[in-house]
RNA sequence: GGGCGGUUAGCUCAGUUGGUAGAGCACCGGCUUUACACGCCGGCUGUCACAGGUUCGAGUCCUGUACCGCCCACCA
């Protein structure tokens, strides 16, 4: 392709997309050693949401990493995922066809939706709303394949999964039985973090705080002391202050500091509850912090996490009033129910509470203990912190439940350890991962009482009673993956014997979202599925993903990696700092400043907004700034030019010869090594800072100095090698440049050479050097050219004439090193400075321009 | 309460072993210079958050403080 006149930005997206598709610039290569590969973990966008900026920059690091490696020789292994698990698809499926979820259903093969979503929605099985996910999502991921492609992602399109397709299915639910059968997955009853609202368990990892208005009660629980004792203490009550007074019923304990002398009389005794008279014993326990409230606190079961922790290690019995649904539970108080010395009052008390949300339940008991005079004072606001499901709008509450485990505590150790052998950039990141590890407190809870998802494999056998055996849980073989329990059969039962006594039921839960994504190392490597493929990618060499999900996804990964295959799932993390908007906030769209990204790529071009991104180095959040894009844009556009201006005429064909030209051969040689070194750190931002200047100075200074020679002013010798130095340097900083600004690159590579820049080697000093040839003192000289260069251009703006002005003299003063790296350059920088006399001396740094009489 | 990061020119940010403060943008001024007006040249701009310390010398190392951001916490 010949040099264009006009060398324009405009059009190179489309052009370059396309023939990068058609030529599988970035097919990956399924033949080469594990050694040779460079496999990627690329983040699954979901599907769902829409992309933004902030997915445009640190995909876009990503990318310059890809195309780095690549030409490093590396075979880039670089899929794309699909995200479309968890609750915002879920969400948009039901609304999109009117539908709902109903896992009790069996598989229909026959259904369709209607074509305008009726009033009253439709249940179908699990299976049928995946089907009807994967197809509402087929357009979603058109238009973000689209928009990756736009912005140049090196992604092999050939190889794209979704986070609920079957072999992503496949390889969660087989990686969930081994777990199971090795005891590291289980199945357990116990107090569980619970969304009101959605009526699901939830995660330690998905939990967020949110500082809310409450206010501390103070109540009055009564002793039961020998009078002697409480004399001497001179009450016959313990007050408490409590931020949950609806939970009085659920009291099942007071605890104060073993070492707290107010209360340590009281340790071992007991004292009834307030309204319910439900007689709980006072005990010591070194996490009830006499600094808090009034020093003693209430367990109930279960206010906070902090209750869990009381009522598992002083084994107190379970009092739950709080029911799924968010609502206080029935109750019956006296000799056929709960404890209480005045069974009547109680009762009357709790049936004015039962059926009442938790919020209404505290304004009516605490009317009742106002009456009742158990409150001390009137409730004394506060406002403190409450755990929030993320996506939830209801604090927490702590339900027991049946649920699935993933063990962690029991493997911290290792799983630090797995943390230190993750090389992370920035490497600082790793604290957050040590954080997170250190205050897990908890195993990890897998399950959801949600219908969209994978499902576990699992089923349980129904008793002859009736009564479903939990313990014995039935797990599907390996070899029948993926299954779905509310469809298919257990071995050894026929599909009529579903809910039958002495049949079975099918696990009615879906593994969260995390526990789904936590695999994504897995599926594209194709574990399980093509040996061949995952032998030679796994595991992987890079994790790209955000800080804020560090303790979600990057730790789940881990730990699956761990269990599974004794190593870490990839050897590097690459953790992007967010976008923020001119305020310093993170760019959000419940915030309403989200910019789309496609608009952009337009206006600036890809390139630009690639600019933009790269500048942002590896953790560090960056300001979202069209300013950097329109620079970027300016820098494409001077590739664009300068590249016109080196290829434009005849190539003289002859070896470097002239001081300046091998000086500026070598400077770029040793700016190769210094950039090189960056990435191979994923230091991009600042090989990228390094490259541009470097460029910039080449044509601002370099290019100038040149010109004259070039044009053969002294010679045809002489322009030979400025011709053979000029194409040499432009060679190497297009390939520099490449992973940055990856089409202009691409496009003015293919005005002069074969095949595509991005399947080009990377450059080395070594090829500089060879074309450079011997020549001391030549670096000095090329590195003095700017600065007498600026002087000299000073002296003429300073007399108010253009600096391509033709003038009588210069007369230049330095130091003695530069006017001697001066020297060996003297005649392209007389050519440059357009002076008909140039004098250099040792001196006093100094800049005298003589115009010519005409001028003066 | 704990941890991590940040605080450098009006703005966005570099500043890699401690050695006379940098770039781009913005602003001001100049310039048709046979690659580029999506250009070129030049100029202006800073108690490097604050306070101590180490050192011949600190933006850089140490201690502490303040503010911003993020993550975490057993938040009665």
């Amino acid at each position: 392709m010949p040099v264009p006149d006009k060398p324009a930005l405009e059009g190179l997206e489309e052009k370059w997309t396309a023939r990068w598709e058609a030529e599988g610039t970035y097919r990956f290569d399924r033949s080469r050693p594990r050694a040779e590969v460079y496999a990627i973990d690329t983040p699954p966008p979901t599907v769902s949401g829409a992309l933004h900026v902030g997915h445009v920059f640190s995909y876009t690091h990503t990318d310059i990493v890809a195309r780095f490696q690549r030409m490093r020789g590396k075979e880039v292994f670089y899929p794309m995922g699909w995200d479309d698990n968890g609750l915002p698809t879920e969400r948009r499926v039901q609304n999109y066809f009117g539908v709902r979820c109903d896992p009790s259903l069996p598989y229909d093969p026959a259904f369709t939706p209607p074509d305008k979503p009726d009033k009253h929605a439709i249940s179908v099985s699990r299976p049928n709303f995946i089907e009807l996910c994967a197809r509402l999502t087929v357009e979603d991921e058109k238009a973000f394949e689209h928009l990756w492609r736009y912005l140049g992602l090196s992604v092999d399109w050939s190889m794209t999964y979704a986070t609920i397709g079957k072999r992503a299915q496949r390889v969660s639910q087989m990686l969930f039985v081994r777990l199971a059968r090795r005891g590291l997955a289980y199945k357990l009853e116990a107090p569980t973090l619970w969304d009101v609202d959605f009526k699901t368990a939830v995660a330690q990892a998905e939990l967020e705080d949110r500082e809310q208005p409450g206010a501390y009660h103070r109540i009055h629980f009564k002793t039961m002391l020998p009078r002697a004792v409480s004399q001497e203490m001179g009450v016959d009550y313990v007050a408490i202050e409590t931020t949950r007074p609806e939970l009085i019923p659920a009291c099942v304990a007071l605890v104060a500091h073993p070492d707290d002398e107010r209360y340590r009389p009281l340790f071992g005794s007991h004292v009834t509850t307030p309204l319910f008279g439900a007689r709980v014993p006072v005990l010591a326990h070194a996490l009830a912090d006499p600094e808090k409230g009034s020093g003693i606190a209430m367990i109930c079961t279960f206010g906070d996490i902090t209750d869990v922790t009381w009522w598992r290690e002083l084994k107190l019995p379970v009092r739950a009033v709080m029911q799924p649904n968010g609502t206080l539970g029935p109750v019956s108080w006296g000799t056929s129910g709960w404890e209480s010395d005045d069974a009547v009052r109680a009762q009357q008390a709790y049936d004015q509470l039962a059926g009442l949300s938790a919020k209404k339940a505290q304004a009516k008991i605490v009317e009742l203990l106002k009456a009742s005079g158990e409150l001390h004072g009137e409730p004394k606001p506060i406002t403190h912190a409450v755990k929030f499901y993320e996506k939830g709008d209801r604090p927490l509450e702590i339900i027991t439940s049946r649920q699935w485990f993933i063990k962690t505590i029991e493997h911290r150790e290792q799983l630090l350890e797995r943390g230190r052998q993750l090389q992370w950039h920035p490497d600082y990141m790793q604290a957050r991962y040590e954080n997170w590890v250190n205050g897990l407190n908890g195993d990890w809870c897998i399950s959801r009482q949600r219908f969209f998802g994978v499902a576990f494999p699992v089923w349980y056998p129904v008793r002859a009673d009736g009564t479903v055996d939990y313990a014995g849980a039935i797990l599907a073989e390996e070899a029948t993956l993926p299954i779905d329990p509310s469809t298919d059969v257990p071995p050894g039962y026929a599909a009529e014997q579903r809910g039958q006594p002495g049949g079975f039921v099918g696990d009615p839960d879906v593994m969260d979202t995390w526990a789904t994504s936590s695999v994504t190392p897995q599926i594209v490597t194709m574990w399980e599925h093509d040996a061949d493929v995952f032998e030679r990618t796994f595991p992987m060499d890079l994790r790209p993903q955000a800080h804020d999900i560090i303790r979600t996804w990057l730790f789940s990964s881990v730990l699956r990696a761990h269990f599974e295959h004794g190593s870490l799932p990839w050897s590097h993390a690459a953790i992007s700092g967010f976008v923020l908007d001119p305020d310093r906030k993170k760019m959000s769209k419940s915030k309403g400043n989200v910019v789309t990204p496609l608009g952009l790529l337009q206006e600036y071009g890809s390139d630009g907004v690639r600019y933009w991104a790269a500048r942002g180095g590896p953790g560090v959040d960056t300001a979202f700034d069209v300013g950097q894009m329109k620079i970027g844009r300016k820098l494409a556009m001077k590739v664009l030019n300068v590249s016109k201006f080196t290829l434009a005429g005849d190539h003289l064909d002859g070896p470097v010869t002239e001081t300046l030209d091998r000086g500026m051969l070598l400077n770029l040689a040793a700016l190769v090594t210094d950039a090189t070194t960056e990435l191979e750190q994923y230091e991009y931002a600042r090989a990228l800072a390094k490259v541009e200047s470097f460029f910039w100075d080449f044509c601002d200074n370099y290019v100038e100095a040149t010109k004259s020679r070039r044009y053969g002013d002294f010679g045809p010798a002489a322009a030979a090698s400025a011709s053979t130095a000029l194409r040499a340097a432009l060679s190497v900083m297009l390939r520099l440049l490449a992973p940055f600004l990856a089409f202009t690159c691409e496009d003015v590579w293919s005005w002069w050479q074969r095949g595509s820049v991005h399947r080009a080697s990377w450059p080395t000093a070594a090829e500089l050097s060879v074309v450079a040839g011997d020549a001391a003192g030549a670096r000095e000289a090329h590195t003095a050219l700017a600065a007498a260069l600026g002087a000299i251009r000073k002296g003429k703006t300073d007399q108010k004439v253009s600096v391509g002005t033709e003038v009588e003299a210069v007369a230049y003063a330095g130091g003695d090193d530069e006017i001697r790296a001066l020297r060996a350059i003297e005649r392209d920088l007389k050519a440059a400075v357009r002076a008909g006399a140039l004098r250099l001396t040792v001196g006093e740094p100094s800049v005298a321009v003589t115009l010519k009489p005409a001028e003066a």
